[in-house]
DNA sequence: GAAATGTCGTGATTATTTTCACATATAATT
DNA sequence: AATTATATGTGAAAATAATCACGACATTTC
């Protein structure tokens, strides 16, 4: 709950400097300007000196950033000491591919359990993950703060009303829903569908190269 | 390449304004008022009313908006009455839940042909879609315009390349590379593991209620 | 060790987006 | 027909974000 003066801009980049930091590092490099960290991953390089800027003087002027110590900085920043374990909702297409998925390998997040209503897929470990019956959601679920939903539209509602009673604080939706949630809980959306025809509209109506 | 002053922003929302009008329409409604509209997608009503007001006065004072009126300017909009015709490369995990995805259902978007370099996956027909050799891909993706990179990270830039060459236009992007094509190549990233953190990161840091 | 070079951190500016708030027009009600 | 309720469209203000551009200082070179 510290600094709570950080743009929502910066706090959604930060994740991608942790990571490609974390890239540098493994490849033992020990220092990096901005000016790299552009155009590796495309973002105005004066945008990242003001993002880092928000957390004090991280550089040397005239050298650039130390590597190992801006990673140290954003894995605290970022807790990444500690491990968030997630749950995740409905084991379908997308519910699978994210289990197959290790999202550990570059932040300290887990998915620790999945919950299905098909029994088919109760009982079953996907990805290493053992996935639940619905019903028994409510009892498990305790201490687990975030949830990843990926049920059929027809379920989001409901679902997400157990969530909230199940005092879950964050939702990643993957649903075309825009679910209704007390303004306690914080719910982000990712609408692939809205994604792929936004870059189609872009692509007819904003030509680029000399724009 | 209409009116090019329709804010970005304002253009990201327009395909969830189009698929809520569907719905809408299909469910037999009339009319429709901006608070309405606000409640269900979670859009404040004053940025819904101006977003529509770049395309002129759609709505009515005292009364709202006509859904089928507002649908079919969307609609044309939107180029709707064209159907836009995509190819996925990698069915992997995520590649395989989008082929089976029906991504026509709400827009004129469809995923036409897949490719992969696993002889496993090749010749298969996956949720409808022919999956081709990657070697195959210069030749058959001709024509098309948009892509969806689903491979593994360590071969996003050389099929980047490929499908630069190859004349594609828009790629959706959900590696986690940050892919280098030239200016007049459109890329949208979607990088599910940064929003996820991200998420993590604004619950820990922005808290919510009284905030 | 002096000069040249490189890069940060940031004040100031500009651009973009959201939100307020109300005049105005239509619809519904009595 | 008059009155009340409703909801748009938008000028103006506020909030947020990106970018410019440069002084200051560390590093590197000669
Ligand atoms: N697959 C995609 O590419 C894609 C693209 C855009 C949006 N989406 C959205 O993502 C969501 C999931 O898509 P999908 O393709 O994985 O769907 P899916 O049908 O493959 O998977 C849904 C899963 O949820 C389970 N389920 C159903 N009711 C449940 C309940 N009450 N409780 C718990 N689990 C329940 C089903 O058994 C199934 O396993 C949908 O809302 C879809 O609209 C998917
Ligand atoms: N699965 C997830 O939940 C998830 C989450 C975040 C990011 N991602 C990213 O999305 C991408 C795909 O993830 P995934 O889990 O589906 O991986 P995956 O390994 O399951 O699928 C990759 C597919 O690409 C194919 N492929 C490999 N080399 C190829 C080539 N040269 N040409 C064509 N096809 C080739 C493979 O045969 C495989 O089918 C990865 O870059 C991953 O980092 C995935």
């Amino acid at each position: 709950m510290r600094q709570n003066k950080i743009p929502q801009a910066t706090a959604k980049r930060l994740p991608l400097y942790y990571r490609y930091l974390n890239n540098l590092n493994r490849q033992g490099k020990k220092r990096v300007s901005s000016k790299e960290l552009s155009e590796a991953i495309k973002v105005d390089s004066a945008t990242i000196r003001r993002d880092f800027s928000y957390f004090g003087a991280l550089g040397k002027k005239g050298y650039g950033y130390n590597v190992e110590y801006l990673l140290g900085f954003f894995r605290s920043t970022l807790d990444q000491h500690e491990t968030t374990e997630v749950a995740l909702i409905g084991v379908g297409n997308l519910g699978t591919a994210f289990l197959n998925y290790n999202f550990t390998k570059n932040n300290n997040i887990q998915i620790k359990m999945a919950f299905d209503s098909d029994e088919e897929k109760i009982g079953q470990i996907v990805g290493g993950v053992p996935v639940y019956g619905i019903d028994e959601m409510m009892e498990r679920i305790e201490g687990i703060s975030v949830a990843i939903l990926t049920v059929p539209v027809s379920e989001a509602d409901v679902i997400t009303e157990k969530l909230v009673k199940a005092g879950i604080e964050g939702i990643l939706n993957f649903t075309p829903v825009r679910i209704t949630v007390p303004e306690d809980v914080r719910v982000h959306h990712i609408d692939l569908a809205v994604e792929l025809q936004a870059l189609v509209y872009f692509l007819k109506h904003y030509p680029l190269q000399s724009k």
